[in-house]
DNA sequence: ACCCTATCTTGACGTTGACAAGATAGCGAC
DNA sequence: GTCGCTATCTTGTCAACGTCAAGATAGGGT
């Protein structure tokens, strides 16, 4: 009397499935505190679905680095017609699509020299050099106002993330990086 | 004919012992890519050692995180003289004892519901309050202030550790960063 | 009708974190 | 001095993990 299906031999795709699982399991217990194995039991594959697809775990993250980065660079490209709304969609990535994010700024955790990777983290730095071409007060500073641009947002968002700041807990992400940000490039311009 | 000494029963404490090779294990592999028992075969104990002092992992990295805040609020304060240097101390820090702080940030690798965490967590985030205060450009922006000095701190801190930044190799941060955070707040004051 | 290949499963191996039980050494009490 | 107590550390064990090798299945081209 077995409770558990037999073999049934999938034929399908599941590379979306086990990446949609692996940000599902990321969510809840961060980039580093799940198992190939548990995700397929929940994918409902065999514990060596994933690996077959993806090589092995770093495989896998590097999947989910290369589609995080796309769809980063995406959503920075949507707010480029307001500047000061870039950063605010930094900060709303990071929230709404968190496992992608955290996964994304630990390169330790994939193969950061896959090409896919590179170029699309250059895409997304691209637009965030585009933007703060214009926040910046003069060419000279272009460099350091790219750089400050990106860090404050950065920086926002992983405190926010970590849950260093108070206001994590209840506050509005996005309306307080609104604010932060026009307070501190209202007063550089 | 054995080459492995016979048991021979440490009576030391080997916490500091121990601590300092999970330092060196996080700096070599990351917060997460080293194992209990490897850290024991270095530090030339049995690989349950570890666990006796800590209780388990996460006991480790809490106990390295409590260490790690409040050298942190040390290199802070000494640094408070001169509000302009906070923010670069707290770059230095980072990279300087950049085992800390990857730990310090990654709640979910320790307890951070530990009352000593707690404290030495407050101490920090209260010398970053006194300073932001003095580059605040009103008592209705302290607030404001202190989020965004931090955020630019930790983001450009962040970036640089996880290599995001070009500058990253060869530069140096330090300079980098006072240059960034007097842009930043010589205009905002 | 056949085979070829991509897809997925099964089985196995060494390593890991954790627990339980045993061994050792220092130290105070007497 | 030696007895026993306790903190310290070791040994032994286990389920779970990541990875590899080998086998099974199904769909498409010929």
């Amino acid at each position: 009397m077995r409770e558990i299906s037999q073999p049934s031999y999938h034929h399908g795709n599941l590379r979306r499935v086990i990446i949609d699982a692996a940000l599902q399991a990321i969510g809840e217990s961060g980039p580093a505190g799940w198992s190939l194995r548990e995700l397929a039991r929940r994918a409902g594959v065999s514990h060596a679905a994933p690996a077959h697809h993806f090589g092995d775990k770093q495989g896998l993250l590097t999947a989910v680095a290369v589609e995080g980065f796309t769809l980063f660079s995406d959503a920075l490209e949507a707010a480029a017609a307001d500047v000061w709304e870039v950063g605010v969609a930094y900060v709303r990535f990071a929230i709404d699509h968190r496992p992608y994010f955290e996964v994304m700024f630990r390169p330790e955790l994939y193969r950061a020299d896959d090409p896919g990777v590179r170029s699309a983290q250059e895409r997304a730095a691209g637009v965030l050099v585009d933007s703060a071409r214009t926040l910046s007060p003069g060419a000279e500073h272009d460099r350091m106002t790219t750089i400050a641009a990106w860090s404050l947002a950065h920086g926002f968002a992983s405190l926010w993330l970590s849950g260093a700041l108070p206001e994590s807990s209840g506050g509005d992400p996005e309306a307080l990086a609104r604010s932060m940000i026009r307070l501190v490039f209202g007063a550089l311009r």
